[in-house]
DNA sequence: AGTGTGAAGGTTTTT
DNA sequence: CCTTCACACT
């Protein structure tokens, strides 16, 4: 190591972090905890690579599990060196697509593939399996499908291996099914992307030997998250000379349920031999108290590595943990604790996305910007998805699903029965749906033939129109032509929506692309495979988001809603769930804090739209009750006054706890107007009135 | 072929 | 509370 030359940032690291980001040789485990500058260590690993060891940035590839978070990989790295800009940064499955596009041809997949999502696969096996299962059978088979996928196992895989996944006799035949029709439309789906690069390099030597030339350095960051597949293809790529870096924390594995395998990380070592581990154990992000009760919770799950985070961090203020009568007035107090400090960075953290949405209701009344991450992706919209299926269907006359969604939308007098027949039909083109509409007389009477040859000569159409014009333009076109831009500004006029302005957002999104049919395949690779916010206009410091979405994320001030049993922990019918995954997920919500931390509770919850009751949730007596301040703040029912909170609760002499103001006693308790107001010593010095039922005043040693 | 009605049924989390 | 689906009507 060259000390002198070595740049600033190494002298930012600690003895760990630095040992990681130099150490050269065999592959390297890196165990980090939460707020352990995980980030921080790959991304300056990379950017020493660069300048340091003269590294082609072209040789390097960084892999992550989620977009935001290869998102902020590159951010961060092209804050350190200004040769970062060709390092490939990907999420695994958009790395796949990468390979697939540029080798794929080698195993006959075709290069102008788009991925179908989960509704599309659905739409698809829909229409392969007809009526004969429920929506809920499909998305089961479909569930099971993935799995496969997850575990590297193509519909020819070994039949044993496809029974483990289902005892239904039918599930190796189905899967096949899906997979015939699924080729015939020349998409994939998103286990494909990760299946199909194995395969492709096991079976070609040429493009495996080509990719371990290239990547002399490879990164995994959240590897704990890596499902099976994932690791086989790793396995593949990595050549034995190459630099093998990965990076995790077993008590962050939270996609188990998309068959993530922590045993990937647990055996790292044996599979790739002569590895060497470090572990930064060292939190830079959060309060003591916070790291401790976020260590004292995962410490109750059995199956872990075990590790001790420590913190230099000062103690801070304990955890607060506030209960509700009902979800309204949960998101009531959140907005007045963001509203007491507006420029605190806060975060809002729910378990499933539509809790979002009493958040959202109670911040715009209120007039409190936020922005919302994850919620309806951008691209699942179904405005855009019928935009980019009119897209798609011009690069890919076989793809039925988007064919099928858009044949009759706008509605063009094309029924149900037609569409089936030009389904058919369409086999008989090899898969191609747009010949078969321009050949409708083949099946079809008068009337219907012209209608659908209309069709075929619309999209045929825009297409002449693609080669001259810049994306933005074409795509406007198209969405005029189509005269999806009428049926949607028709909508949104009825219900006051603005689908229509997701429209030109759309249109605004091709703007980077350039022109021609190269730079829509492009586009419509990162739609896919890419999931924008829409933070425009957000002026304020709140995040609305799912705990899944926070991995890698930190704030000022969490706010964890809806600890409750059956919310969080969510539960299973079918009694599956996984307890450790949700305290794991749990625990990664708590590592998100910086400074202060809130969890909340209600007593009452909506299921269907009715109201029942719920207990809290379990994790919240797993923190050691002297590192909490707990406060009850819904009674009973969500309407009218709290029974059982009469005058006099507050009598003076009581010693009160204020997260606001630390530690106090009551001087003086009076009612007016029906509501108890004490007059509160702090030990602060001062002296405050407070109406204890609006203020977060709890008694102290309450429990 | 398209549209409107009522009843039934359904919730994780992400690529 | 929402969406989705079957069925009857225009």
């Amino acid at each position: 190591m060259n000390e002198t030359r070595a740049p600033m940032y190494l002298a930012a690291l600690n003895e760990q972090q630095r040992a990681a980001v130099l150490h050269s040789g065999g592959p390297l485990l890196i165990l980090a905890g939460a707020g352990s500058g995980k980030t921080r260590v790959v991304t300056t690993r990379i950017a020493y690579a660069l300048d340091d060891l003269g590294a082609d940035p072209a040789s390097i590839l960084a892999v992550t599990f989620t977009n935001k978070a290869a998102a902020e990989m590159r951010e961060r790295l092209a804050a350190l060196t200004p040769r970062a800009h060709d390092v490939l940064i990907k999420t695994f499955h958009a790395f796949g697509a990468w390979v697939l596009r540029r080798f794929g041809g080698e195993i006959g997949i075709d290069r102008g593939f788009l991925v179908y999502d989960e509704s599309d696969s659905l739409s698809l096996l829909k229409a392969e399996l007809g009526n004969a299962c429920g929506p809920a059978q499909i998305r089961g088979w479909l569930s099971l499908i993935s799995r496969a996928k997850d575990l590297g196992l193509g519909p020819d895989a070994d039949e044993r291996e496809l029974r483990k996944l289902s005892y239904d006799r039918r599930f190796p035949e189905i899967y096949a099914r899906y997979e015939e029709r699924l080729r015939a439309t020349g998409n994939l789906d998103f286990g494909d992307l990760i299946l199909h690069a194995l395969r492709l390099l096991k079976e070609s030597q040429t493009t495996r030997d080509r990719l371990r030339r290239k990547f002399a350095h490879v990164l995994v960051d959240e590897y704990q998250d890596s499902n099976t597949a994932q690791f086989e293809l790793l396995k593949e790529l990595v050549a034995p000379s190459a630099s093998l870096v990965v990076v995790g924390d077993d008590d962050q594995s939270i996609y188990g349920f998309r068959g993530a395998e922590v045993e990937n990380i647990l055996t790292f070592p044996d599979s790739f031999s002569g590895t060497e581990i470090i572990r930064l154990e060292e939190n830079y992000r959060s309060t003591r108290t916070i790291l401790a009760a976020a260590s004292a919770v995962v410490a109750h799950n059995s199956r872990r590595m075990g590790k001790t985070l420590i913190t230099k961090n000062e103690a801070g203020n304990p955890v607060h943990i506030v209960l509700f009568g009902d979800y309204t007035e949960e998101a009531l107090y959140a907005a007045r604790l963001v509203e007491r400090n507006p420029q605190t960075e806060t975060a809002i953290l729910y378990r499933t996305n539509y809790q979002s949405r009493i958040f959202e209701e109670v911040f715009g009344r209120l007039g409190i910007p936020y922005l919302l991450v994850g919620s309806v992706r951008f691209y699942e919209r179904e405005e855009v998805k019928d935009t980019l299926a009119y897209l798609s269907l011009m690069t890919n006359p076989r793809d039925e699903v988007a064919a099928r969604r858009i044949i009759n939308k706008p509605t063009r007098g094309i029924g149900e029965k037609t569409e089936e027949k030009a389904m058919t039909a369409a086999a008989t083109h090899g898969g191609d749906v747009l010949a078969a509409c321009r050949d409708a007389n083949a099946f079809a009477s008068g009337k219907t033939a012209g209608r659908l040859r209309d069709f075929a000569g619309l999209i045929d159409g825009l297409h002449t129109l693609l080669a001259g014009s810049p994306l933005t333009h074409f795509i406007h076109e198209v969405i005029r032509k189509t005269e999806l831009l009428d049926l949607y500004t028709g909508r949104d006029e009825a219900e006051g929506t603005s689908r229509a302005k997701n429209l030109e957002e759309l249109v605004n999104a091709a703007a980077p692309y350039g022109q021609g049919e190269e730079a829509l395949r492009e586009f419509l690779e990162n739609t896919l495979l890419s999931t924008p916010e829409y933070g425009e206009a957000y002026g304020g410091r709140v995040t609305l988001i799912t705990l899944h979405n926070t991995k890698g994320l930190e704030f000022e001030r969490v706010i964890i809603s809806g600890l409750e049993e059956g919310v969080f922990p969510s539960e299973r019918k079918d009694g599956d769930g996984d307890i450790e995954e949700e305290r794991r997920l749990f625990y990664v919500g708590l590592t998100r804090a910086k400074r202060e931390l809130v969890l909340t509770a209600c007593r009452n919850r909506l299921l269907y739209g009715q109201p029942i009751r719920s207990a809290p949730s379990r994790f919240l007596d797993e923190i050691p009750p002297e590192l909490v301040v707990k406060e009850d703040l819904g009674g009973g029912s969500s309407a009218g006054a709290v029974p059982g909170r009469a005058s006099g609760a507050w009598p003076p002499g009581t010693r009160v706890y204020s997260y606001e103001y630390g530690q106090g006693y009551v001087e003086t308790s009076e009612t007016k107007d029906g509501h108890e107001v004490v007059t509160v010593h702090f030990e602060t010095g001062r002296t405050i009135k407070i109406l204890p039922k609006y203020h977060d005043l709890i008694k102290a040693g309450d429990e």
